[in-house]
DNA sequence: CGCACGCTTGACTTCTCTCAAACGCAGTGG
DNA sequence: CCACTGCGTTTGAGAGAAGTCAAGCGTGCG
């Protein structure tokens, strides 16, 4: 693991008051006296591409909010392999199953290099204790979770390998929300599409050399977002 | 539709505190003192299989705790079909979306007759407004749920038809607790597992030849489970 | 410069889908 | 009582898609 280290750098202790992405995040609701709860400092983090937020089984003592990157959750199957069961960007949390007590359900692993909040757990139990402004957000991020669970399966898991990949793109490139697109390892696309390292492989150099997207640098694309719509609903 | 009209008698209102389940449901936690802030009825309800308890988009105004049968949730595809994204048994929450605001993800409809009770969002809103007891149960069944949806993506849309079988029998028979199991429809077998009806039919045809399963009465069977832990493993 | 790693491509196998037909059971009506 | 009928299941044959194994390519890094 060439990477293995924690490309991890602690950018000092969190102004959640001031933070430019609130309204998005877990704290949207919260008041001046609410943070008056936080005795346990909220840490900024960036961590590179390839570093572990946490891993699946670990002992969860933290929630992460994600201001920017790309993170992916993943599960081991059965047979040993790698399954990727969600994506997360910019305004998502990972690991509130910590809140559930017990150990993380998943694996977190940063794609793009990724600037994160660290929730310790009983910041986030103290305030849901204390304040009700905090339920509503965390109903609404829990919520969200699943309806992102659920569409990945009816989304990435049905059709063709090449349908799977046309909503692939659209959903990154609403996570993201700009072009070009960083599209992921092909062993990753796999891995989130139910495919083999191939055959991901081979629909996306078909998806260039129809020129349905685009490369304009190294796994950067460029998409055509009409055709793409067309071949995610099937031709 | 021959069992269109809702097969659904109204059994009157549900007495929480003597519920036999209780331990096992949403309000597990509460105490005597916060009965008293339900002040709209929880009615108890039985639903015919074919039934449905609410469908996706309706405007959401309960949630419902399952007291036994088995329902499914599904969602409908950009083709139009449909999958099932879930099954629920007893002890389970369906439409927990609804403390999110907002319409039902799903769809709800009955496998096997099932008592639920009908919890109206006011009555779960305001136990959670003003008692911190439902909290740590929300948690538990959201994060429940979560879990549930990402085992369902790794254990049974992987693997070879036959695989992602047997894993569906295991995940039944723990579902259900006891054998012999009802198998579900072959149709609804292969929303589950990502497949079309046939491949569905052959493969538990096949489970049958070869004695994995036995059928001890229509669509009934009794389980070889090492066998069917071997499969589930691939071979 | 050369090695390593990830991406691409090819040939072949295997599995699943598709289309079609036959079967079996249960309810209906003659 | 039995033929008729509707619906879900089973089975078959052939086409198509993805998996497998293996080799070749390209880029970046030591």
């Amino acid at each position: 693991m060439k990477r293995g280290q924690i490309d991890a750098a602690w950018l000092g202790k969190a102004e959640c008051k001031t933070c430019g992405i609130r309204d998005l995040v877990l704290f949207a609701d919260l008041q001046e006296a609410d943070f008056q709860l936080i005795h346990v400092p909220i840490e900024e983090v960036l961590i590179e591409a390839g570093g572990f937020l946490y891993q699946a089984g670990d002992d969860g003592v933290a929630a992460y909010t994600i201001r920017s990157g790309l993170i992916k959750l993943m599960q081991y199957m059965p047979d040993g392999g790698q399954r990727i069961v969600r994506l997360l960007g910019s305004g998502s949390v990972a690991g509130l199953e910590v809140l559930a007590g017990g150990a993380y359900e998943h694996s977190a692993q940063v794609l793009q290099p990724a600037l994160v909040c660290r929730l310790p757990r009983e910041v986030v139990e103290r305030l849901n204790r204390e304040t009700p402004r905090l339920h509503r957000q965390l109903m609404a991020k829990w919520s969200q979770s699943l309806k992102l669970a659920d569409e990945w399966l009816t989304d990435l898991n049905t059709g063709t390998a090449r349908q799977r990949l046309a909503r692939l793109f659209l959903h990154l490139a609403n996570l993201t929300g700009e072009e070009p697109i960083r599209l992921l390892g092909r062993e990753d696309v796999g891995a989130i599409l139910s495919l083999t390292t191939e055959t991901a492989s081979r629909a996306v150099a078909d998806f260039k050399r129809q020129g349905v997207v685009t490369e304009v640098s190294t796994n950067c694309f460029r998409l055509d977002r009409d055709r793409l719509d067309r071949l995610a609903a099937g031709e």
